[in-house]
RNA sequence: GCGCGAUUAGCUCAGUUGGUAGAGCAACUCAUUUACACUGAGAAGGUCGGGGGUUCAAGUCCCUCAUCGCGCACCA
């Protein structure tokens, strides 16, 4: 090549591509113009008016701190189907935001606030919660950076948050309508009590985890005959009963009987023997203790058999009855008290080491206690009259039965399906300061305070979108809302529904995409099914795409503790965010974990590096044409490498469409590096110098026009290094890169 | 207990409706200043977890077993 010729080629290109220095600049490039605000596309001209919309919401970072790698991953195949649609032509909306994860939030504010010796009471809850928007604040401010370092084409102008506002007056009326559907109501139910976190939670926030235990085999007391089994003795001073079972002989005879046992303890019982169905034979004695205040399934038995319930334990999971020797104890500390007091009787007759699963409470680590509380739920089971009379169970059956929904991979129908059969009523409310307040108020009166909290039930319900006028007169409900009921309602309240007449909800629900984790499969997609089926009467979303978990090298979950950890700033710091994102994706098909480690992403950063160098030669030996979108004249050893090249956008096209990214990632990875740069480019050496005029000019418009055709099903992907290149190339009338239309 | 997924080259994974086993990374041999060393060329590497079946033909379909991972339920 001449000097004059490398005269043209944009100096940048004398050294190695540098992320460092492009990546910040490119997204401010692309905030500035304003085209990831889909009416910002069709006001420039770049988006026609009348195009199919594509919407997707992105599923709301905690501001619980900084985002990982893991949400990186979440990201970048977000962007990918944002970019692709954009340039599809499409009306394209990627609305952010973030999620206030009550629970979660407040319990982390607690900690740090612990270790300042700071208890949330001695602040009273407006100071605390003041507390906790500075640190969501801060945690927000830190994920938008790391958002846009990644480099998320999101439409900021539209940046909603689960807590402000606009999302609480949805939340206010989306329970509103519920309440007034009798879908919600205030029920005094067993209920899993977090003792840590000083809340009740619902049976998705539980887990369950393998533990050590013993099972100790007694009998209530000497003259007492039948022996049962139990891995808590300290809340059968809570018996009502033993259950046996209808058929089994050996028990027959006790049946409907009731025994006084005067002193078990120091606690009075009075057991009446049920026969339950439920009652497995061969398990243990064959013989139930019954305790209904502190077992979902023993409530459900004493509610057949009209048993009275005796609360035990209290909410710090401490006992409420007996004398000094067990009352006020940790329940921890009365069973040894009782499993001694049972040894000294002589009723002890087996103790044996068992594991057994225990409920733990997801945010907090506190083990479960089921206690009797008065809470609020959604009815699952109860026909809804504007629904066909179907069951919010049956309307989140049929949005994805009936294809309404396409989930990918489809595997996941079949757990979310067999989720939903085991479904029971959601408790929403949370003993809480930091969420949405239950927008239920109760009417002051003195008969109810000397009544007391036991009687909460009878007192006037107020429950509306707004206070009620005589306000001094009621008192709101101190609860707070499960978080997910408002990330229930995101698809739409984030497109200004209550208003049905706002345009962004009439133009982009239902969304066309919903990509989460399937982690959160029943926290959230299956709840926003649940109200937007309910409360819209349409799906919120048609596809669900679920990614699985990002591991480290060794398969091995990443976590803080382990350190192994990898951190998607610093290494998008140090090989630039393409490398980290098509690292992230290629090898993951959809709803599998996949492995992160730093070779991988080592080897993208070189790609980038080639692409950059593949530009330098290109521009170089070609800067002597002028590049002709419509060149016709291509000789025939040329034509037959646009068919090849033009398969291969077909192919990748087609790809695109069906979500395989991982596939398509590394075929465009190969096409350039493997077919074009290595074959294509070192045969063009020998024809750009040697040939007639004809082939050189075929070949050097071959070059630019496959260059062109890269940068653009490659933008998705890698989009900061493509666009950088885009800006250099010699093109006519050219726009930025992210709103060019797709080459096929 | 019920269910789901995985098992293919040293590692990570592809493999469409059955039709001669594929890629990246790593390792190996060679080239040595090239658009690019963040490089190029080449070669090597596999009884597709085991067993059985259907078929002209099975990595792919059916049955079964094993190992690993996960979900749900139970958890007296």
């Amino acid at each position: 090549m001449d000097t004059e010729q490398n005269n043209n080629i944009n100096p940048k290109f004398l050294n190695p591509y540098n992320p460092q220095s492009t990546e910040d600049n490119i997204y401010k490039l692309w905030e500035d113009s304003g085209f990831f605000n889909p009416d910002v596309c069709i006001e420039k001209g770049v988006t026609d008016e009348n195009a199919k919309p594509f919407s997707m919401v992105l599923p709301p970072p905690n501001v619980t701190g900084t985002l990982h790698v893991g949400h990186a991953a979440m990201l970048t195949i977000e962007d990918i189907m944002v970019r692709f649609a954009r340039m599809q032509g499409k009306r394209t909306l990627w609305l952010p935001g973030t999620d206030h994860a009550a629970i979660a939030t407040q319990s982390k504010v607690e900690k740090i606030l612990e270790k300042e010796g700071i208890k949330k009471n001695d602040l009273g809850r407006e100071e605390f919660l003041n507390r906790v928007n500075i640190f969501a604040q801060d945690s927000h401010d830190t994920i938008v950076s790391q958002m846009k370092k990644i480099g998320a084409s999101v439409d900021w102008s539209r940046e909603a948050f689960t807590l402000d506002g606009k999302r609480n007056l949805a939340v206010r009326t989306a329970f509103k309508k519920m309440y007034e559907d009798g879908l919600i109501y205030r029920g005094h139910r067993i209920v899993n009590w977090d003792p840590k976190g000083q809340t009740v939670i619902s049976d998705d926030e539980v887990i369950h985890e393998e533990r050590k235990a013993k099972m100790y085999t007694f009998k209530y007391s000497k003259d007492f005959p039948i022996s049962i089994a139990t891995t808590r003795p300290e809340t059968k001073v809570g018996d009502t009963a033993v259950a046996v079972n209808p058929t089994d002989d050996r028990y027959k005879d006790f049946i409907g009987k009731t025994y006084t046992i005067e002193d078990f303890c120091g606690v009075k019982l009075n057991i009446k023997i049920i026969a339950d169905e439920s009652i497995d034979k061969d398990f243990g004695t064959g013989a139930l203790g019954v305790t209904p205040a502190h077992s979902q399934i023993d409530a459900e038995m004493a509610g057949r058999h009209n048993l009275p319930t005796i609360q035990v334990i209290n909410e710090y999971a401490k006992m409420i009855v007996g004398d000094e020797r067990i009352l006020n104890k940790k329940t921890t500390e009365a069973r040894n008290v009782v499993v001694e007091w049972l040894r000294t009787e002589g009723l002890l007759e087996k103790e044996e080491d068992i594991t057994q699963n225990i409920s733990i409470a997801e945010r907090t680590g506190g083990i479960v206690e089921p206690l009797p509380k008065l809470q609020w739920f959604i009815n699952v089971n109860k026909p809804i009259k504007d629904r066909n009379n179907k069951t919010l169970k049956e309307l989140m059956l049929d949005a994805v039965r009936s294809g309404g929904i396409n989930i990918i991979p489809d595997r996941f129908e079949k757990v979310y399906y067999n989720w939903i059969e085991n479904l029971r009523d959601w408790c929403i409310s949370r003993q809480i300061w930091y969420g949405h307040r239950i927008p239920v108020w109760y009417k002051k009166t003195i008969t109810n305070e000397e009544l007391g909290i036991n009687n909460e039930n009878t007192k006037e319900i107020y429950c509306g979108i707004n206070p009620p006028e005589d306000i001094e007169n009621w008192d709101q409900d101190p609860d707070t809302l499960d978080t997910w009921f408002s990330s229930g309602l995101w698809t739409f309240s984030t497109l200004g529904w209550p208003d049905l007449n706002a345009l962004d909800f009439k133009t982009y629900h239902p969304t066309n995409m919903l990509e989460t984790g399937s982690d959160i499969i029943f926290f959230w997609v299956a709840r926003m099914i649940l109200m937007s089926t309910y409360l819209l009467g349409e799906v919120p979303f048609k596809n669900v795409y679920f990614h699985g978990l990002v591991r480290d090298a060794q398969g091995k979950k990443m976590s803080k503790s382990l350190g192994n950890a990898i951190d998607p700033l610093v290494v998008s710091e140090k090989y630039g965010a393409d490398a980290v994102r098509m690292s992230l994706i290629i090898g993951t098909g959809p709803g599998n974990d996949s492995r992160m480690s730093e070779d991988k992403i080592r080897a993208y950063k070189n790609y980038a590096n080639k692409l950059w160098n593949i530009t330098r030669f290109v521009l170089s030996s070609t800067s002597n044409i002028k590049y002709d979108a419509d060149f016709s004249e291509y000789t025939d050893i040329d034509k037959v490498l646009i068919n090849e090249r033009d398969e291969f956008l077909k192919e990748t096209t087609k790809e695109m469409e069906e979500y395989k990214f991982y596939i398509v990632g590394e075929k465009i990875y190969q096409y350039t590096w493997t077919r074009f740069a290595d074959v294509i480019i070192e045969e063009s050496k020998n024809i750009l110098l040697e040939s007639d005029d004809k082939s050189k000019i075929s070949r050097a418009q071959f070059l630019l026009d496959t260059l062109i055709k890269i940068l653009k099903v490659l933008h998705p992907f890698m989009p900061f290094v493509t666009e950088e290149i885009w800006g250099m190339m010699p093109i006519d009338e050219k726009k930025l890169l992210i709103v060019e239309k797709w080459p096929i």
